[in-house]
DNA sequence: AGCGGATAGTTGAAACTTCAAGTAACACCG
DNA sequence: CGGTGTTACTTGAAGTTTCAACTATCCGCT
């Protein structure tokens, strides 16, 4: 077996504190301005990315990197607040949608400049641009590891609602969230 | 306010997946091989390579990037198990001490092998050493922003036992934790 | 001495996540 | 068709973390 080496020691604490601290400072800021976590905050920008602001379970599970409990227990508790809704999917029989409700839309556009302004002031203000490109090999790289069937951070995935090329010019008024990769 | 640039999104949400599934993969890992969270086990390694296997209860959190509740929480019931003891501390009424027992060393070197395996397999295996180097520049930088005033993450701070001096030349037989930063 | 404020830690309750099981629908195969 | 296995979730219980008090000690002043 191989030990690590001491730059490989150093590189690793700290990754594991970057880990371990980020989510902390990602919820405190959603939760004191927007009473989000950020979890929550997840779920509400796939689903307004989606094509009918509407994504099974499944697919919303695997875009917030979030096990499928975790999911719909908080999809539940979201729903009490009426910022999403659910719904059987017509297509298959076992599947449920989570689709973004008006208030939920509106939640996200209040809260997103908030969020993407701590974003920036917590990581991209520190990094140089070559930085930020290395980064992201890097945690494509681990990713590949840790999910390697792509399984969660999937690509994206046609929800099964009917009136599917209807989708209306999306305004990309919308957060932190990429066009999926 | 200063929206994301299409590249910084696809660093974030990978950094964020990054963030969100690397500690689920070394639970796991550790819960199945050794019955140990994670967090426990850095308490174990933490403590492992302090003077007279001893820390104070905020010098543990600090070195295991943990709230004080959490860790209360968590060395409480790692007492029960038999893996650590506290007392409080002789030098400063309010403090504790919490000292690794033989048990809990036994514990940690028989998880450790499996444990380094693990995040050399998920981490170092499929990075180049530049890449090692621009991450522990990268993790570093961001730290600096998440705790600005190094509270978490902080450096050595002797423990108020007495036989200060008296520490034994210890063996380096010890885990993926380095000797502070 | 004695007061006021900071420090160190614990605790119980609420919130969230994980885990193991359970349900229902689909899919394939003889 | 009718099984058999798989997929897509949901649920309740158990475990963990967070949050907001609360206690006790220490420090600097007057």
């Amino acid at each position: 077996m191989q030990w690590l080496t001491s730059e490989q020691l150093a590189t690793w604490v700290r990754l594991v504190a970057v880990a371990e601290l980020l989510p902390g400072a990602l919820d405190s800021q959603l939760r004191r301005d927007a009473g989000l976590t950020h979890f929550e905050y997840m779920v509400l920008a796939m689903l307004s990315e989606a094509p009918e602001r509407t994504l099974r379970m499944t697919a919303l599970a695997a875009r917030t990197n979030a096990t499928l409990p975790r999911l719909s227990h908080a999809v539940r508790r979201m729903e009490d607040r009426n910022l999403v809704e659910r719904f059987p999917c017509p297509e298959d029989g076992r599947a449920t949608n989570a689709r973004l409700t008006e208030a939920g839309w509106q939640k996200l556009v209040a809260s997103a400049p908030g969020h993407v302004a701590n974003v920036q002031h917590h990581v991209f203000e520190v990094l140089s641009p070559e930085q930020v490109t290395q980064l992201a090999k890097i945690t494509d790289a681990i990713l590949d590891r840790l999910d390697p069937d792509g399984v969660m951070t999937a690509p994206y995935q046609r929800p099964t609602t009917p009136a599917d090329a209807a989708e209306p010019a999306r305004q990309r008024t919308d957060p932190t969230t990429p066009p999926g990769r």
